[in-house]
DNA sequence: CATGAATGAGCATTCATTCAT
DNA sequence: GATGAATGAATGCTCATTCAT
């Protein structure tokens, strides 16, 4: 059982440092990336946040770009099972949509939090464009469900294409938007993204004229 | 008598060349800015696209951003006035709607066509992410007046900055949208996100389910 | 007469204005080598200070070295006569210390006054390290005297170089730091220059301890 | 047993290499600013005098005025020991002046030398100007220790401030003087020196004269 | 594997100099 | 001769990447 739970003991400990340094890695961007921007973000940049050798990132990544790649792959691991739980689980459009903006604004949410707590020095930039990896890509998987899922019903006949990208757009700036508010209200964003995507500003209007 | 007209010929040149050297500079910059971002864009990278020396870009403009301010002045000279006429002649949000995202997608559409006609040597590029420094500042033109036009009716009660982030949301992924399709359709696209603003999917989905 | 006073007109005007073009950018460069100091004073510097192109400068020097030694040999030119002069009528070597000295830091405070009056923006430099190219030649012309002068006396035996040396040193930093009082003593200086190095530190403190 | 020791030697290797190449570098601009000046020597002309890479200067230094600066330290640290002794130890005007020339002049000399042995292409300059900046440092050490000497005797009530600049006059040009002269003769520079300012010319020459 | 110093290509910028007008 | 824009070599410096230990 023991033995079970450290396999071959020399090994783990190296494997587990293994792990461990590409962790470290992986974080350090992450943290970087969002403080300076990937563009911007130098590999001394990372390095210099972890207590690794500048070397040793070679032996993770060939480049900045493969580190960049890995976060990208790290957040739709994270993401893909609950988007797909959502996609099958859908009743109609709107169940999608809430479910879908509100697991987006709530990934958002939660790597700007993040990004506030670890540093960011750079006060200004705090709640403004969270554009790291993970997020493109969890935004790739949602245009491609969102297409699906339109194409899947009679509105997709309309033009899905601009469909997902205006429902993308929502999504993009809308969430932008709700970072820069205090309290973060991520409820409030779902619910006014999927009304305005399904009933248009007008809806919203009444609603409030009312 | 021809000859005496000389002279100011002379200078003629002088200054037409001048002139020409920095719209050589803006336009590479243009396309380079389009091609690599105009954050990943050096120096160099622009004069390259020129036949001026390295040197000569300093006589023009004392940096990237110094070109970046430029073209964005430029495209904000050349846009405002059109914004200004539709914010004035608007008789309805509708009619803002309709004139200013066409006007966007003109606008958009231009600066593709330049790009194709100009070079644009990396053919895998053209028609996305047409992130010109221009095209921000016109976006930004757009995203003060339309929140001026929400805050002037009864649709702002529901929340202006929602709703202005999610105008320039539909605009901007559409917008990227329209261009990857042949023939571009600004038309086509102005009445979809107007309609998709103000109604919703589901009016559009019923016009065409019908 | 008056034909005699501007020979050939048309010519004279060029001629005037050519030699009004030479004093100029001399007079720019010796001012801004006062200022920034030969070394790091470039060629755009000195015609920035002038209302001449920049290519002007070429029509006249080769390079900035140049106007460097046009200096150093404007400067002899102005100060070999008194030199000569004082050369031929020393009845003694103090009487030619005197002179000497006195000619020499006359000479440099007419430049130092000369570089205060004149710009000399950089406040910390006034009075400090006043080394034109015309007093490093007038330098040269003092050392090749005073050896003459010291091989000609009973007191070059001991070692005119390095009497002549000694001469030198005391010159020059004396006279740097004459610079620094106000108001200056060229007089004071010339006499303490002239008594240490006739009769020694033993001299002088004696004549003030009585 | 001695591979046991082998890590503490591969470590010992690393610092021996990073201490040379310091070293090197340093070495390099002590050559480099004697024959081209501190002002005019760029980093490049350093590393050039290295078989090391250009950017590999940056390991080392930020900029040639910490190499410039480090190596002032070097000559004061080298230096400042001899100094306090002699100031300390001097019973009289003229023991602290033999004493002071001698260690200036000897300084000097070894400077010398070491630039002849390392390269020195330039022959031409040999023995030439030796304004490194160890001397410089050296040099401002003096000044101080001398107007503090000065100041403690009657000597200074003529006048310290110009007693000091001609005591360091004397030193320089005299130094200078004497690196020309082979054999170079610390010796007799310094009991020249210190003759010429005690009791000047006068005295020196009699006594040859007699 | 980890280390971290060395490398050298690349970038922004300056400046002496040339040359068409 | 005067002009001033164009030139391109040179400089300080950074950074991704390699490699001996």
């Amino acid at each position: 059982m023991v033995a079970a739970a450290q396999p071959a003991q020399g090994q783990g400990k190296r494997a587990r440092t293994k792990a461990a340094n590409r962790q470290a890695i992986l974080e350090a961007a992450r943290q970087v990336f969002a403080r300076l921007g990937a563009e911007a973000t130098t590999v001394r940049d990372i390095i210099r946040e972890t207590d690794l050798a500048a070397g040793t990132f070679y032996n993770y990544f060939k480049s900045k770009e493969e580190v960049f790649e890995a976060l990208a792959d790290e957040g739709v691991r994270r993401f893909r099972p609950r988007l797909a739980s959502i996609r099958e689980n859908a009743s109609s459009l709107q169940a999608y949509l809430l479910e879908a903006y509100s697991a987006y604004f709530d990934f958002l949410n939660e790597e700007n939090e993040e990004a506030i707590r670890h540093g960011a020095p750079h006060a200004a930039m705090i709640g403004v464009r969270v554009d790291t990896p993970e997020m493109q890509a969890v935004f790739e998987e949602i245009r491609t469900d969102l297409e699906q899922v339109a194409k899947s019903t009679g509105l997709s006949l309309a033009d899905s294409g601009y469909l997902t990208a205006a429902a993308i757009g929502i999504a993009r700036e809308v969430g932008d938007h709700m970072l820069l508010r205090r309290p973060v209200d991520t409820r409030g964003a779902t619910e006014f993204a999927t009304q305005l995507f399904l009933h248009g500003a007008g809806a919203l209007a009444s609603k409030n004229n009312s």
